[in-house]
DNA sequence: CTCTGACTTATGGTATATCATGGGATTTTA
DNA sequence: TAAAATCCCATGATATACCATAAGTCAGAG
């Protein structure tokens, strides 16, 4: 059994002119001994940047590998998109990646990225975008959940 | 348990007048010490080439040696072609392979190569195919996944 | 409780290594 | 021997690794 790893929090980091990025040192941490890079590709369902460890991938692939005879292509458009988008980000000795102009492109990322912990994966914003993003989530989940709007104290304003 | 191996990413390269293509680096180093060399045969489903190690095909071989389901005439007529089909191609010091004319003329590449990856294989595009591919694969899958094309703002209708 | 110092992290700048690619030399094959 | 395939070297562009500084955090001493 391997120790628990999860993403979590949200850190905001500088995005410098090369696309230069700090990868949150508390997610360097977590993967510590197991590699010194991050899988990165173009979110399908936001206007984001998606992460997780190769190893998840992997386990995609071994997936799809074993589930569907080897010539089949049909069901697998989906998976196909994130292998042919997604790429490995090696950081370097201070913590840093680069990021392709594609992603940063998609996430309308420049001069400032957000890290939102997702668990196995993390997501990638702009700032602005996630601002709107977060609160959208809150409302949705209080609309459905209404209970959960009592809080202890003052609320978020 | 073997380390982890994916092909991942798209990479245009040249094709120069002798057939030479740069093998992207990333997909040499997966390899590293396994191979200097990849397997490539046309696809059966669509006009690109395939790649992936030899490795992945002695697989396909030992599941079809082991499975009940020797009575498919179907699946035997398509390992035939694929067997019949792969060619070993080993790449230099530089990292080149030279592509054989038939797959070539299959997947209509002269003189740019697009590499995408799939995870345990490749494909090699004719750029424009390609484009146009991509775009029919975001389709379908949007298609078949409307959830996930809804957008912090656009709403879905 | 406050000040101070050690340590970690983020970030800007720069040097270095790597890769894709063109050209040419050498070997193989027919 | 001619043609073709393979190998090797050179080069410019790009990406990566390294160094230095700044800022922020935490612990312990006074």
């Amino acid at each position: 059994m391997r120790k628990s790893f999860l993403f979590l929090d949200t850190i905001i980091n500088k995005v410098d002119a090369k696309g230069r990025v700090s990868l949150p040192s508390d997610y360097r941490a977590i993967l510590k001994d197991l590699s010194t890079e991050i899988v990165c590709y173009r979110s399908l369902s936001a206007p984001c940047i998606e992460g997780c460890t190769e190893e998840l991938l992997d386990k995609l692939a071994t997936d799809i590998e074993s589930s569907m005879d080897f010539f089949s292509q049909e069901q697998d458009d989906l998976t196909n998109l994130i292998f042919g988008d997604a790429k490995r980000f090696p950081f370097d000795s201070t913590g840093r990646i680069v990021l392709s102009e594609k992603l940063l492109k998609h996430a309308q990322i420049t001069d400032a990225a957000v890290f939102v912990g997702k668990g196995r994966k993390f997501q990638i914003w702009n700032p602005q975008n996630w601002e709107k993003e977060e609160a959208r989530i809150r409302a949705e989940v209080l609309k459905k959940r209404p209970q959960l709007s009592v809080k202890p104290e003052g609320g978020a304003e």
